[in-house]
RNA sequence: GCCGACGUAGCUCAGCUGGUAGAGCACUUCACUCGUAAUGAAGGGGUCCGGGGUUCGAGUCCCCGCGUCGGCUCCA
């Protein structure tokens, strides 16, 4: 009795019955099984993602295979993080008495293991140092991981013993899982993972052993809750990372440190954009410079919205809480609102322009050849988030956002949804901004019915699949009056946040009775699309700040250029140089303080200036001014109005958006 | 909101085991008048996040708030 099992470059492989993945890379060679980790095993054709398995499970007969080594990129680290996961849970087991473990998986950068420590017991990085020693000892001691597949009776009974609750619950929810999902049969064994003094539930893979967890660090301690419920036990959370080799770690490392300088705080103080004061938490104190930045993207938002037959509207602050009722924030969003009372009267601040929007739209009797009818509105809105979410720009309680609210028909929703996307897409090619879609669909808690929904998400999917656009399913994660499309990007540390969004609504207009009379005299409900492009400007900003790591293209940058006196006998001729620019539109300063030209290049380069115009004796006498560009060096001698020839064509070179955008730059 | 850490001048930070605060940058003034990344000198500036407590004495130790950071949960 033999196997047969297809390697990754065609090669039929003639194994004994049984053969294991360590058999095989045996087989093919002898460094080969030096190196080998694991085996991942795909069964059929079909079978694109593969299974990881261990190298002592026996091969499957004509699964087509491929041996996992240090090599194998992604799913090698993977496998090594697992292991340092749960040589971490050994080390931490060694060290604590009654704690108790829950899981541990690999994830993107490194790995994790959540824990409950016995009362009284509280872990933090200063415990690092010694949990890490431990770690090392087991690492070194190459401890094989040993994988026993019990009976879940059996199982079950050994974590009881041991008071290991999260793991009795677990079992049970895998027996429970087994007989509703999956192929319905019952679950009879669990596999357990032992290495050294640890044993684990755990679906592996797993390396031989704990000694190819080459160089790890652990990196942070936290507070998670136990499967993600905030009403459960909320366990400590020890993050850590691992690679082959002390030298990845190393680069990784260095490079968390180099994104840490384009934080967007950071950039945000440094460049003199924003601050932030305790007086106001959540709430960006914008200085003349964020200002300009800010200002030039609400009127880019401006312009491009009356390109495309936006109407701004401007509707109020606070709102009787009748209104919030109405539209139903006030029963799923009350404790997120502020409130103010007046005169006996409860007032919401809003926290969103919708059910100010669908008000003005009622107000006024609409025909069906005046529709699609789009507000938009730069409005203003404040959100009482949790102190604990707060995150510079990104995350805030007082925001603008470039809401805009389009009411049309049933028959015109596809393609105010497309239009709304192409805009969308116009605007982050603007900023080279490569967006993550996400489709979000009907979430528990939702008001409408559910053929509103199939209607809605329908049209949402027919239009991305006919745009081409490919995008993540968010199962639940929909607003509570819709579906939504959501476009989300990273910041600086790869965390997500999400920008625009296209929301589809057919309940917000049946609960503030809004109509619109149709050719047949007869009196129809508008369907309403919520959209925000940007996003909130502020956490727009965040972003751009983080994925230009502070150099704003000269469009946006609040100083064009900075006109530089070599002496205070120039700052005459600076001034007059610095006026002439303005007239032309450029946003320019002079630098007229009584310092040497090196400190002025210094402090203008350090601002990350686009152009710095050096004048001395020279340049006053031909009518000229010398330019140094940021990073670039000194581009020589020029008049002014060549240099202004020279910057508005950079202003024109990066317009992408149709119409009128060379007025908005200038 | 929850877990952990942190909070000293505008910024970045020092301040050993408790003995009444310090540097660099920035700012002000004076001198210098400078040619492509830091001229020099002098000076001003701190309820050591806030409030309680322990102590002869608290920036330092304890408690309670607030804020920030890293996560978790949440995100209309």
């Amino acid at each position: 009795m033999s196997i047969t099992v297809t390697l990754p470059d065609g090669e039929q492989l003639q194994l004994p019955d049984g053969a294991t993945g360590a058999d095989a890379a045996a087989a093919i060679g002898p460094g080969l099984a030096r190196a080998a980790l694991a085996v991942e095993v795909r069964l059929g054709e079909g079978d694109d993602g593969g299974e990881v398995r261990d190298l002592a499970r026996p091969l499957p007969d004509g699964a087509r295979i491929a041996i996992v080594t240090r090599k194998s990129g992604t799913s090698a680290l993977e496998l090594i993080r697992h292991d340092a996961a749960h040589v971490l849970a050994t080390a931490v087991t060694d060290l604590y008495d009654g704690v108790k473990i829950s899981i541990g998986p690999p994830i993107e950068d490194g790995f994790y293991y959540d824990f409950e420590f016995p009362p009284g017991t509280s872990v933090s990085e200063a415990d690092f140092p010694k949990i890490e020693e431990r770690m090392r000892a087991h690492v070194k001691a190459a401890e094989p991981f040993e994988r026993q597949d019990v009976p879940v009776a059996q199982a079950r009974e050994r974590f009881v013993s041991e008071h290991q609750d999260y793991k009795v619950e677990l079992i049970d929810d895998l027996v429970a899982n087994a007989g509703e999902g999956g192929d319905g049969s019952p679950l009879t064994t669990v596999s357990l993972y032992t290495n050294g003094p640890f044993t684990d539930l755990c679906r592996g893979p797993h390396a031989p052993t704990t000694g190819t967890v080459g160089a790890f660090k652990l990196r942070s301690v936290a507070g998670a809750y136990w499967r993600g419920d905030s009403t459960r036990t909320m366990l400590t959370r020890i993050y850590g990372t691992s690679f082959f080799s002390k030298a990845d770690l190393d680069e990784y490392l260095e490079r968390i440190e180099q994104a840490k300088a384009r934080d967007h705080r950071k950039l945000g103080r440094e460049l003199g954009l924003f601050t932030f004061s305790d007086v106001s938490p959540g709430a960006a104190f914008w200085l003349p410079a964020g200002t300009s930045v800010f200002n030039a993207l609400v009127s880019m938002s401006r312009d491009m919205g009356s390109e495309r037959g936006y109407s701004e509207v401007k509707t109020p602050q606070i709102y009787d809480a009748e209104l919030w009722r109405i539209s139903g924030h006030w029963d799923k969003y009350k404790e997120h609102m502020f409130l103010v009372e007046s005169e006996g009267r409860q007032m919401g601040v809003k926290p969103m322009n919708c059910p100010g929007h669908a008000q003005l739209f009622g107000m006024s009797r609409h025909s069906y050849r005046d529709l699609p009818v789009r507000y938009f509105e730069p409005g203003l809105l404040h959100r009482n988030e949790a102190s604990g979410v707060l995150h510079g720009l990104l995350r805030v309680r007082h925001f603008a956002q470039d809401d805009a609210h389009i009411f049309c028909t049933e028959e015109q929703v596809e393609a105010e949804v497309r239009g709304a996307l192409q805009m969308a897409f116009d605007t982050y090619a603007l900023f080279d901004f490569d967006v993550r879609l996400e489709l979000s669909t009907r979430p528990e808690k939702r008001i409408g019915t559910d053929e509103m929904w199939d209607r809605a998400e329908g049209k949402l999917v027919s239009t991305l699949d006919e745009l081409g656009l490919s995008y993540e399913l968010n199962p639940g994660d929909g607003a509570f009056y819709g579906p939504k499309i959501d476009m989300h990007m990273t910041d600086s540390l790869g965390r997500s946040w999400q920008l625009g969004t296209v929301q589809l609504d057919y309940s917000m207009p049946d609960r503030f009775g809004l109509t619109y009379t149709g050719a047949d005299n007869q009196e129809h409900r508008p369907v309403m699309i919520h959209r925000a492009l940007f996003g909130s400007y502020e956490r727009f900003i965040g972003i751009m700040l983080e994925h230009y790591a502070g150099e704003l293209p000269l469009w946006l940058a609040p100083v064009q250029a900075m006109v530089l006196p070599v002496s205070d006998r120039f700052s005459e001729y600076g001034a007059s140089v610095r006026d002439t620019l303005r007239g032309a539109g450029l946003r320019v300063e002079l630098d007229d303080r009584s310092e040497s030209i090196g400190r002025k290049i210094r402090d203008a380069e350090l601002r990350k200036i686009h152009y710095m115009l050096v004048v001395g004796e020279r340049e006053e006498r031909d009518g000229s001014v010398s330019v140094r560009e940021h990073r670039g060096g000194d581009l020589g001698d020029m008049s002014a109005e060549s240099f202004i020839e020279r910057v508005e064509g950079e202003l024109y070179s990066s317009a992408l958006t149709p119409g009128k955008s060379s007025e908005r730059r200038a």
